[in-house]
DNA sequence: AATGGTATGATACGGTGGTTTGAAACGAAC
DNA sequence: GTTCGTTTCAAACCACCGTATCATACCATT
C-alpha cells in the first residue's frame, strides 16, 4: 500500500510542524531533531519521507505557496481598462491584504528569509508567487502614468507600494518586542495585527491604497508637466 | 604594554573582516575559521581578543554603528517649526540617503538581519540607532498632518516612509540575482545602486520624498474632511 | 499463518562549529 | 641576558547536526 492512515497524518505532521519551524527560525537554524520530537515522529522520518532536510524544505515551499492561493482572483487592468485608477487601487488592496493577510503568512515570511539567505529553492519560488504579480502591477501603474511600462517611474512607484507592504512582514519581530513598553490599546492592535485580524489588515490594506494613489498621481502630474 | 602595533592591526583586521562576513551571511552562518583565515590571524585570535564569536559580534554592531554617522546632522521639526512640510522633505531625503548610502551599509544591513534572527544585542542596537530616528519622523508627520503624535495616521505614513526606505535593503539579493537577465543599461544601474553611486540614491531619495509627500498631504485633507 | 512492501525505532557515523588548552614567540623593562 | 606580560600558534576537545544503517513492527495480500 501506498500510503496507510498512519503515514499519511505522519507526513502531514512533518509538513506542518516543519513549516512553523522554517518559518520561526530560517532554513539552516532549525533542526531536524526539533522538527521531529515536534511531530511525534522519529529522528529518520524525515530522510525516509522526504529523502532530506532540502527536500522537506521545498515540500514545505510548495505545499505554504499552493495554500497561499488567495480567496479572490488577483484584479487586472484587463478587467476594466478604461478606469486604471480604480483597477490600481483594486490591485493594491488585493495586494496589501494578500501579502499581510493569514493565508499567505507562511509564503511570504519564507521568502522574506529567501531574500536574506537564498537557498538552492529561491528562484522557482520567487518566479512563480512573485513574477505574475509584480508584472501585473507594472501594467496598472504604467497606465495610470500614461507611460510605457519601461518608463523609470514605473518601478520606482511599483517599488514604494511593495515596500509598504512588505515592511509590515518585515518588522514582525520588533513589533512583538515592543509589546512588553506599550499601552493596553496598543497592545490590542498589536495582538490584532500578529494574528491577521481581517479587519485590521483591511485597514492597512485602505491606507496603502491611498497612500499610493496619491503618490502615484503626483508623479504623473510631474511627467505631464516635462 | 596593552595593545602593541602588531595586536591592534590584528584586532582591527579582525573587526574589518568580521564586519564583512557579517553582513554577507548573518551571525549564525558566519564562521570563525572563515573571519580569521580571512584576516590572516589563527582560530584561537577572535576568542582571545574578543572572548567569542557574540562578543565580537557585538563589537561589529558597536563598530558599525559609530562609522554610521551621517555626514549632515538629521533635520527636525524644530529647525523650522512654520514649515513644516519642507521639513519633512529634508527630512525624508535625508533618512532615505542615510539608510541607502555608502555610509550605513554595515549597520542597516545587519539591523535587516537582526529583524528575523534577533540576537541579544538587538535591542541595545535599536534603541541607539533607531529611535531618535522614528521619533523625529512621527513629530514631522504629525505637524504635517495637523494632528497630535498618538493619531493612528500618523504610524501609517512613518511607516509607509520607512517602508519604502528599506525595501531598498531587503530587495538587495533579489537585485543581485536579476543581473544575469538584465539588459546592459539595467545593468549599469543596478550596479550603480549595488555600489551606493550618491546620484541614484538622491534620485531613489526624491522619488520617496515627493510619492510620501502626495500621499501624506492627501491623508492630510481625508482628516481635515471628516 | 506466512509474506513482502511499508513505516518506525534506536543508534552510530562523519563532519563542522565554537571553544579550550598549553606551549612557543615576541617585546619592553630591568 | 633574564624576566614577565602579551600575543600567536597548532592541536585537540566537545557538542551538535544531517545522514545512514539495520533491526523491528505494522498491515494488506496471499
Amino acid at each position: 500500500m501506498m500510503l496507510t492512515e498512519k503515514s499519511k497524518t505522519t507526513r502531514q505532521k512533518l509538513l506542518a510542524v516543519a513549516t512553523e519551524v522554517f518559518v520561526k527560525k530560517g532554513f539552516h537554524a532549525a533542526g531536524i531533531r526539533e522538527i521531529c520530537t515536534a511531530a511525534g515522529a522519529n529522528l529518520a522520518a524525515v530522510n525516509y519521507h522526504f529523502g532530506g532536510k532540502m527536500e522537506l524544505y521545498k515540500a514545505v515551499l510548495s505545499h505554504a505557496f499552493e495554500n497561499a492561493k488567495p480567496p479572490r482572483p488577483m484584479p487586472t487592468l484587463a478587467d476594466d481598462p478604461s478606469h486604471p485608477q480604480e483597477q490600481l487601487r483594486a490591485w493594491i488592496v488585493w495586494n496589501a491584504e494578500r501579502m499581510l493577510g493569514a493565508r499567505g503568512h507562511a509564503v511570504y515570511e519564507l521568502i522574506v528569509r529567501e531574500l536574506q539567505d537564498p537557498t538552492p529553492a529561491f528562484d522557482d519560488l520567487l518566479e512563480r508567487s512573485m513574477q505574475p504579480i509584480y508584472a501585473a502591477s507594472e501594467a496598472l501603474v504604467a497606465a495610470v502614468l500614461g507611460v510605457s511600462r519601461d518608463h523609470p517611474f514605473v518601478q520606482l512607484c511599483c517599488t514604494s507600494v511593495f515596500g509598504q507592504c512588505l515592511i509590515y512582514r518585515y518588522s514582525r519581530p520588533i513589533i512583538e518586542r515592543y509589546q512588553r513598553h506599550a499601552s493596553q490599546q496598543q497592545l490590542d492592535m498589536i495582538q490584532s495585527f500578529l494574528h491577521h485580524d481581517p479587519a485590521l489588515i483591511s485597514g492597512l490594506a485602505e491606507h496603502i491604497a491611498n497612500f499610493s494613489l496619491a503618490g502615484i498621481t503626483a508623479q504623473a502630474k510631474r511627467i505631464g508637466k516635462n
